[in-house]
DNA sequence: CCTATCATGTAATCCGTTACATGATTAT
DNA sequence: ATAATCATGTAACGGATTACATGATAGG
């Protein structure tokens, strides 16, 4: 019950929202995307569109048409889909993420700290700010399928937090 | 004096690296990412053989054999490659980075932080050492070639600490 | 009316991952 | 000797980024 090596986590976003938020389009998948997961993890529209059309090619979604009007594509997750995600979610992931920061590569490589903090220390308090409104918000209004956003939420805080203080620090000129 | 944009970060490493050490071989360049900068922005072994050659392309590095033996390829940077590397350390980036954890995707889709959380948190906790060690010997040894490296790793550590206390709490059970 | 912005897709390019291969050293 | 690891590359595939496009809706 290992999990499909052919899935990317592009598939597995696909599918976890598909699970969460039954039969969607790929626009919908976007708005779900940016509303939650995409702060952590953000996943281009286009992808939104391609990808889908493997899953139904793997047999993980159907797709269907709208009948009306624009006869927009429908996907709908598979009871194979469902179970592919569950093995996913069932087994743990010893790769270690990477920081992959543009601005710490140029400081690595000698950048003026002067030059890259101050834009990046605005920046991420800006978006400290908006995990912190998102976190109440789940928070008070009982959230949706599981408190999964919430920690993930919280562990966005805690980074966001850090690189606040890093770059604040820098820009300050205490190095 | 904006920087290339058909230039890469994988691109500014070697440039980096290049301007740092010299002359050197993929192999070299190799050695040079996985001890440092690689840490924090692996390269897989592979790139450092392409980007070179699209490099010396487009004129920002040059690409000679080594005479006997083996005719290793040897790059150089070029003075077209050290203005593009000092352009592009001397622009502010406005993009903040993802988390991008495979393991905060599960987690957010509902995963069971009890098989996820145990693994990454020893995971974290064992790279934390490694960091704290590297910060240790670069403090002491003089580091080479100004103190971004020792910044970085700085920043490293301090999200490595928020990693293993965020695991460590879901593996505890603590939610 | 006009112009932003939202909504909805397609196409091309290319970097990066993964796998494949093989010669040199070192260890046992 | 032989296994293991280091050193040194090449090839193929595909997902991701980026750019291109156009119809609907709302605001002014």
């Amino acid at each position: 019950m290992s999990s499909d090596p052919t899935l990317t986590p592009t598939s597995y976003i696909v599918l976890g929202l598909l699970a969460a938020a039954g039969a969607s389009t790929p626009y919908a998948l976007k708005q779900g995307v940016a509303g939650s997961i995409g702060h952590f993890w953000s996943v281009p529209h286009s992808q939104l569109y391609a990808e889908p059309e493997r899953l139904a090619a793997g047999g993980y979604v159907t797709e269907d048409r709208e009948p009306g009007g624009r006869r927009r594509r429908v996907y709908a997750i598979t009871d194979r889909g469902r179970e592919a995600l569950a093995a996913w979610l069932a087994v743990g992931d010893a790769r270690l993420p990477e920081l992959r920061d543009a601005g710490l590569l140029k400081l690595f490589f000698g950048a003026d700290p002067g030059v890259v903090a101050p834009q990046l220390a605005a920046g991420h308090r800006e978006r400290l700010e908006l995990f912190r409104g998102l976190h109440e918000g789940l928070r008070r209004g009982g959230d949706p399928a599981g408190h999964g956003a919430l920690l993930t939420l919280e562990a966005g805080i805690a980074h966001a937090e850090v690189w606040v203080t890093f770059w604040e620090r820098l820009a300050a000129g205490r190095s």
